[in-house]
DNA sequence: CGAAAACTTGATTAGCATCAAACCAGGTGG
DNA sequence: CCACCTGGTTTGATGCTAATCAAGTTTTCG
């Protein structure tokens, strides 16, 4: 792994231990699977709970490998990816913040995918142990943990359904309603590179590249810089109504 | 509900509960949800575990509906489809002997998708309290719940790669290896409609029936009864590989 | 500044959808 | 038992969509 592993700052005067301190003051805390835990629960957290930094295209963790940790997303969006067996790679889901990822690790498999970084990415490593350690204590941690798969599962159900199935401007249109779900706090939207789109709507990228010119042209989207756009939601809305209607007839 | 609730024949001369009979007796039980528990903590069960049939095209549940209860299939197969925001329907995964659906349900959430048998179909119907009660007391349960839900998310994840992109020949030969899972005892091996395909593969009818057709015409495929075939293995690893690497070129 | 990567655009083609029609098997009722 | 109907299947002809091939442009980064 060619992560950044930033050390947490400890506080010697505290009466709590300083994984305690680092977790009650995330952001994400009230969300993420550690949600659960009051201040006297985290305190009692004795393991590593590592702050790992990525930049884009760096890898939190490779498919078929053993590991022994999940990790939540706390900034930025990562793809899971897999390469079929005609040896094609396929983006098969994104993680943003408060997701989390490679769960499979907790259950002892190996990883079913690839976990890179599409933005810059800041993640918690949550060893195995600790998580089952916590299950022990806290069975409502175990509830959440089956939340989380079942919302995987209903994703992944979406990404088949609606993303990788309908005409090529159907799913650049539905791959763009989904990216506001990642989007920054205005109308500010991260918007991956062609090839990343094509990877997740099994389009290739020139198809992709006309298409999102097509949108910007329209006025769907606006292109910001590279990599961020900002979408006029009622143009969206009203091109996927229009597309869908499209399909209809005949 | 349309399906066929069977009654459990009952043995008030046991020392044992009839539901504990019935389960001990199952032809699944050992690879089952419930096979992690032993012959008393069966006899604790004082639920009503119903046992269903369901005739092909019959319904287990319905998306978006609220369910009080998972399934385990004893026999058969039943998809789950969604239907798309365009109106069509898709089937997104298939579940036989032994397989556990309607998790979702184990939440407190609508059922993901329509679950609909296949050929004709025997299920076992768990209630939620049942499992509630049982994860209290017998933690190791949970993990099998767990399993599951993971196992699906990997099967969500290949059909994602390798039966919705590629080319129309390579997904039905997938499809075919896939459907090898489901077999029966012997070489022979459901077969379902051409509809049923079509809607697993994202391809119309017609295409698929023709690619059926030839692969029946190059041995690959040997139609029994309409519903049932038997796969050439040999015939159809080369194929698929030949398959593979015709994308490769270029 | 130069190289590499990503993006765009055009021309052509392959593959699958669509439309249309015939065929077949299984089931129903006369 | 046969005529008929229905749902599934097959095959053919045609058209459209997105892949492919091929430059050329812009952006990124060392």
């Amino acid at each position: 792994m060619i992560a950044t592993v930033i050390p947490l700052r400890s506080d010697p005067g505290s009466p709590w231990n300083p994984q305690a301190q680092a977790c009650l003051a995330c952001g994400v805390r009230s969300r993420a699977l550690f949600g659960v835990l009051d201040e006297s629960e985290l305190a009692a957290i004795h393991h590593h709970i590592a702050d790992i930094a990525l930049e884009p295209g760096q890898r939190l963790y490779d498919a078929n490998t053993r590991g022994t940790a999940a990790f939540t997303v706390r900034e930025g969006v990562l793809r899971l990816e897999r390469s079929s067996e005609r040896g094609d790679r396929r983006i098969v889901r994104l993680a943003g913040r408060t997701q989390l990822v490679g769960m499979e690790a907790m259950l002892g498999q190996t990883y079913a995918a690839d976990a890179v970084a599409c933005t810059p990415v800041r993640a918690c490593r949550l060893p195995r142990v600790l998580v089952d350690e916590l299950a022990e204590r806290q069975p409502a941690l175990l509830r959440g943990l089956m939340t989380r798969w079942q919302n995987a599962l209903d994703e992944a159900d979406e990404w088949l359904t609606e993303l990788s199935a309908g005409s090529a401007r159907w799913r650049v249109l539905r791959l763009l309603l989904k990216l506001t779900e990642y989007g920054e706090a205005d109308g500010r939207l991260w918007l991956p590179t062609r090839g990343e789109m094509g990877a997740m709507l099994g389009l290739t990228v020139e198809t992709t590249s006309r298409l999102v010119a097509a949108l910007r042209r329209e006025g769907v989207l606006e292109l910001l810089d590279t990599r961020h756009a900002r979408v006029a939601m009622p143009l969206l809305a009203a091109a996927l109504k229009a597309e869908g209607e499209a399909g209809d007839r005949g």
